[in-house]
DNA sequence: CATATATATATGTAGAATGCACATAGAGTA
DNA sequence: TACTCTATGTGCATTCTACATATATATATG
């Protein structure tokens, strides 16, 4: 609902809404501390493991700016990789203070899916009120 | 992730994130859509109506402003209704492109159900995949 | 009548999230 | 040498949204 190609009423033919995905924000950063707390990692191959979130094509620029801005944060910890064939690699391990947002996060992901439940009722025709009389 | 006093680690106690629901974007915007295809409403009511969705104390501007974006974006209709006691309401009526947002919405979150299990499935601890080998 | 309250809509500003484009650099290989 | 793969980043613009504040009308209350 944001772009110019967006355009006017279509007649209900399938628009080409651009960045209407029903994904919640702040996404990037729980997927970053679950494939970490399987193993430590580093940004390309997150990136790689991240595309089975649903983010394909996930662009490098989001995910190594998560990557510091979490380590500022304190829910993560890096260190340079060196001591093997190619380019540094910045090695991310994840912290308590990761594990807790984790927790945390999934928590608010349970309460999130009653609400997606509640969208759900309504939208294929179960209202939950009445339209209420015209107050006064 | 984003504030001074989320902190350093906290060893797993509960933290005080602030900002760290799991609430998808543009969510506003389909609940208002939702509601308006029930029946035709103004910013005061659908503010009301919004709590029901987990939107507590919602706050009127970001509502109204929302509401203003999504008639430019030909989503919703408005005019002024004069014709009773009290301030001038904007009566808004949603649109055919309105219709066809909202279920273009409803699958995209379908869609993301999915994504959802794989998440709880991993952080629940059944690992989707094993640690690969170094490459090369 | 004066003032307060409820109803109703809106703007200004700032910060966070995010996408897109672009920049940098090491190591292997043709 | 040039090219490609691996790997990490910055700059810029847009969008989303929270918070504070402004405006105006009608009704209730003293």
């Amino acid at each position: 609902m944001n772009n110019d190609e967006k355009g006017q009423a279509n007649g209900g033919r399938e628009p080409g809404f651009r960045g209407v995905e029903a994904r919640p924000r702040n996404w990037l950063v729980p997927v970053i501390l679950l494939s970490l707390r399987e193993w430590n990692s580093y940004g390309y191959e997150l990136m790689e493991r991240a595309s089975n979130f649903g983010f394909e094509a996930m662009n490098p620029g989001t995910l190594y700016r998560t990557l510091r801005q979490m380590e500022k944060d304190g829910v993560v910890e890096s260190s340079w990789e060196t001591s093997r064939g190619g380019p540094a690699r910045r090695m991310y391990t994840i912290t308590d203070a990761g594990r807790a947002y984790l927790d945390f996060w999934a928590r608010s992901l349970e309460q999130y899916q009653q609400t997606m439940d509640t969208f759900f009722r309504l939208y294929t025709g179960r209202p939950l009120q009445d339209k209420p009389d015209e107050k006064k």
